[in-house]
RNA sequence: GGCCUCGUAGUUCAAUGGAUAGAACGGCCCUCUCCUAAAGGGCAAAUACAGGUUCGAUUCCUGUCGGGGCUACCA
């Protein structure tokens, strides 16, 4: 159990044995790690918070709580300010719990209770199009989600949800059949489908009658005709070759690849379904749901004043022409979720301008009785220098692959600067580590609903709060192990350390937090904590290295510090595998 | 117009309603005979504005100003 319960749960104890049914049953009792070490290790409001309603002072209550508590084994208390109740742990017990947890592989870290079979959905680009750095929010905080929703014990299934049937296709057929150089195509066949995807575009800007054609070759797509359907069929899969490569760069891999041409034969059924239960009707040609949640203006988020009328923005479903739209697309997936992978909880990793969207869509659920835990886990944009949103549409924005390679580049230069004598095979491997880490890593050190501007300096750099930083944290723990004979997962404590200096007892407070961390990333699904932890850890450490010599140390002190290295090591590996970070051995 | 969202050091970002608002970069000082200096230790520097709720507000509510997004047949 972590302190924060344990403490929790004697609180809980003391205001029962105060107040018996006087308590209310919902009453949260917090605590919290505490900001300041001034104020000690853990804090709790519960006096304060419940001192309105009972009429009593906060600070006298706080004080009857903890005369209730008497003596406890964990902290000592003491009451500050308004009425906190302030814990300081006791070193002792800091030190018994750094010993359990260097006996449990999961650092402390409980699975959940109700483990659900969740499906995450990220990333899904569009075929034909390079992956550009807007996609990198979507595809590093849902792999982060899914490995930490999987370490508490969760069923994962990740769908990369590509767009594999847009009207793009009108186009990118067209340019196929015309514009294609099949040379060109053999070397670099993503950038060379953009090519052929922005040349179209602009010559159908121009000529009206190219638009024609590329709109009559789409229906001849969706109509069946076996030449279209046949490229179709080899752009998704020169597509998908492509992204493959720099999924694998990133070491993020999906459970499927069910992208929207997987559900084309739902969509019609779905439609007539949703007709035939009243819950769509057509309106100006077009089938509808009007969502029935709200009906006041101010309440509403979907209604709109149109002609002075206040009417509802509806969910279009099937167009005046018959075809179909992205919400029908996405209610037939999460059918199909629903049903073949038994979903209890669906997560869209998605930008947060599609809000509105997936408000549409719950709702249209929760009308047709479909329950689970819905999610739009949304994230802010990524702007331009001018503090404006990249314009994806004219494709002038920076490609995923490019930020990869520099990062590798980068990072391979400091690399053969700082360590020359490693072979070049280690020097590029380290690159590569250092390099994907760092974009990573500022992605996910970020409150994912932010919006924030695109630096390459900041997107790549290598010192500060960075991968690299906690990357040396850890290559500092090898390499004091590789000059012992043992190496820190080998390393198992006879009794718990000794913690005697500041900057152990800072070490032993951060580390046995690991198990209040990485349960609180799934409440509010922000990875960013997770981050701050490890960084907070790796400060601690560098501190605790400068500080305490663990080598030259002797007798139970040394064996002492190797067993805090050893689990900082761990919790370093643990926590920087969640985030889907490599951790080197040397650097 | 309506709805959503954001406004924090020079810059880029943090902060479940908690105590003296944290970092990083940049700036100015120190620290390599010592387990990797991709490091450590200091200094200066910020909550857009006005009200309200609260023991306590960057956080919740209202208004003003300013950015961004969405607002029926693209995804």
């Amino acid at each position: 159990m972590t302190i924060q319960k344990t403490l929790s749960r004697h609180l809980q104890t003391a205001l029962k044995n105060l107040l018996g049914d006087a308590l209310p049953p919902t009453c949260k009792i917090g605590v919290d790690a505490a900001q300041d070490l001034r104020y000690g290790d853990y804090q709790s409001n519960v006096a304060m918070a419940l001192a309105r309603s009972l009429q009593k002072n906060p600070r006298a209550f706080a004080e009857e709580i903890v005369r209730n508590l008497g003596e406890i084994d964990e902290a000592e208390m003491e009451i500050a300010g308004p009425g906190f109740i302030n814990f300081r742990i006791r070193p002792a017990y800091f030190a018994r719990k750094l010993f359990s947890m260097s006996g449990d592989p999961r650092l402390g870290v409980a699975t959940t209770e109700h483990p659900q079979t969740i499906v995450i959905d990220f990333s899904a680009p569009n075929v034909a199009k390079p992956m550009h750095v807007g996609h990198i929010r979507s595809t590093i905080i849902g792999d982060t989600l899914a490995r930490v929703a999987r370490f508490m014990g969760n069923k994962v299934i990740t769908d990369n949800h590509i767009g594999d049937w847009g009207t793009q296709f009108g186009m990118i057929l067209w340019g196929w059949k015309h514009k294609l150089q099949p040379e060109l195509l053999e070397k670099d066949p993503i950038a060379t489908l953009l090519q052929v995807y922005k040349d179209v575009n602009a010559l159908c800007k121009e000529k009206a009658e190219t638009l024609e054609e590329c709109k009559a070759e789409l229906v001849k797509l969706q109509s069946g005709d076996t030449e279209n359907l046949a490229i179709w069929k080899r752009c998704i899969q020169l597509t998908r070759t492509g992204l493959e490569k720099i999924y694998d760069r990133l070491d993020i891999h999906f459970d499927y690849w069910l992208g929207e041409s997987f559900y084309n034969d739902a969509l019609a059924p779905l439609v007539q379904d949703l007709m035939e239960r009243g819950i769509a009707r057509e309106s100006d040609g077009a089938v509808c749901v009007f969502s029935d949640g709200f009906h006041k203006p101010q309440q509403d988020p979907f209604l709109v004043s149109k002609d002075g009328q206040w009417q509802a923005v509806p969910a279009i479903i099937r167009k005046a022409d018959g075809g179909f739209l992205y919400a029908t697309t996405d209610l037939a997936t999460l059918d199909y979720r629903i049903r073949q992978f038994h979903a209890d909880a669906i997560w869209y990793v998605v930008g947060a301008p599609q809000d509105k969207h997936f408000k549409q869509i719950f709702d249209i659920e929760r009308m047709r009785g479909v329950t689970g835990d819905f999610r739009h886990i949304a994230f802010g944009s990524i702007l331009g220098k001018d503090r404006r949103p990249f314009k994806t549409r004219d494709g002038e924005t920076v490609s995923l692959q490019d930020v990869i390679s520099e990062a590798i580049e980068r990072a391979g230069r400091v690399v053969r600067e700082k360590n020359p004598s490693l072979p070049e095979e280690e020097q590029e491997k380290i690159a590569q580590a250092v390099g994907i880490g760092a974009i990573k890593f500022a992605e996910l050190s970020q409150n994912r609903l932010s919006d924030y501007i695109f630096d390459w300096d900041k997107m790549l750099a290598l010192t500060g709060d960075t991968a690299p930083y906690l990357q040396n944290s850890f290559v500092r723990i090898c390499s004091i192990f590789r000059k012992t004979n043992t190496h820190f997962d080998a390393i198992t404590l006879d009794s718990p350390p000794i913690l005697r200096h500041d900057a152990e007892m800072q070490l032993a407070r951060l580390l046995v937090r690991f198990a209040e961390v990485v349960p609180a990333i799934l409440e509010d699904c922000r990875p960013n904590i997770l981050a701050s932890y490890l960084y907070e850890l790796a400060r601690s450490f560098h501190s605790f290295y400068e500080a305490c010599p663990v080598l030259r140390s002797e007798g139970e002190e040394r064996e002492s510090r190797l067993a805090l290295c050893a689990l900082t090591a761990r919790v370093l590996r643990r926590g920087m595998d969640l985030l889907g970070i490599t951790l080197p051995e040397r650097m």
